[in-house]
DNA sequence: ACCTCACTTCATTTTGAATTGAAGAATTGC
DNA sequence: GCAATTCTTCAATTCAAAATGAAGTGAGGT
């Protein structure tokens, strides 16, 4: 439809003509064409992503599935962002695991195709659940595993350590308790 | 398998039986205990600061000094942390900056001392502020871009992406207001 | 069975942030 | 002033995570 210049029809090794695909990030503030505007959500959701840890195709990918109004098969996800089959593949799985991305297969059609789900909680999930809670739940155990190297210190050390790694503990018990209610606030 | 380790395994087979060389001048020698929690913490801190995309060596340098009854120099940094001088320098820097680590200078004494300060919220806030705040407010305003490229487009496509533009504008508008109550929460 | 096309896997390569370390700057004491 | 000591800076290095891409797998169709 818009001006996709890029016909597939073969994955003959893509040499990319970059004359016109890649703008300066400053200038070109008005993107044009649905093209654009997936590229934009891509950046977006791949910088997103990155915060979060995680690696940003799996947020280039989402956020370009995010911008399309039709399913899209692994071809043409690894021809609009630039990215290899394997970085596809896997994100693509990735996504799928967290339940982020759909996959289809329309009737009669060899190819998978792809679309995200619309509500933004597996992403924020993806973090809270894979990164954030088994992080700290296994700091939590740690903390407690150095009270026991407490003894045969100078009391007044003691003292002073237990103090703070129970400050750290309660830090650390806050948190946990209050990551479900921030998940459950922005699912 | 959630990867994202990073676990920085502290390879430094560190001369255990330490002879004699370095001591702390201040308090009279510290027996192994201490230097073992402080590394612990040290640790711990580490992996804190690793997920919230900040350098590890900032924790780590954190952690030793949150878990120091008394002050340390950069030298003591350095040495029991292992580090380079050029790491502990910014680090402590950027852990002043942040208001997370006091420096003072004892009386006729030549060198800087380091102390932690023991609220934890200076390590939330250095996340929360100097990562997730600008970005989440950078990729608004991208997000915000992206409804001008729309005009133009085939009316049906135009109203699926402006209605999935304004979901994910709508979420990071939540973000931006729960941030702050989370910070507060937790400081 | 055989061929094709769609996808996966994984050894290698790339990338970029963190770290190093030595040269230079700053501070203090003489 | 000079010397000694502490600290900073930054070009070069290191290293792990991410990306690549070609070989491998397997499902469909004929």
């Amino acid at each position: 439809m818009p001006q996709a210049s890029t016909a597939k029809a073969s994955k003959a090794p893509q040499r990319r003509a970059k004359g016109s695909s890649d703008q300066p990030p400053s200038a070109a503030a008005f993107p044009d064409g649905l093209a654009d505007i997936q590229k934009g959500m891509a950046s977006i959701f791949a910088d997103l992503a990155d915060l979060l840890g995680n690696p940003s195709s799996l947020g280039s990918i989402y956020g370009l599935l995010f911008a399309s109004p039709e399913p899209l098969s692994m071809d043409e996800i690894v021809d609009r962002l630039d990215i290899s089959t394997g970085t596809a593949s896997q994100g693509l799985r990735r996504l799928v695991e967290l339940d982020a991305v759909v996959p289809s297969k329309a009737d009669g059609e060899r190819v998978t195709r792809y679309s995200a789900k619309l509500e933004l909680r597996p992403f924020i999930s993806m973090f809270l659940d894979q990164q954030l809670m088994p992080r700290l739940g296994n700091s939590r155990e740690r903390l407690a595993g150095l009270e026991n190297g407490l003894a045969g210190l100078d009391p007044s050390v003691i003292q002073t350590l237990q103090a703070r790694i129970e400050r750290a503990a309660k830090w650390h018990r806050r948190a946990m308790t209050f990551l479900p209610i921030i998940r459950r606030f922005l699912g």
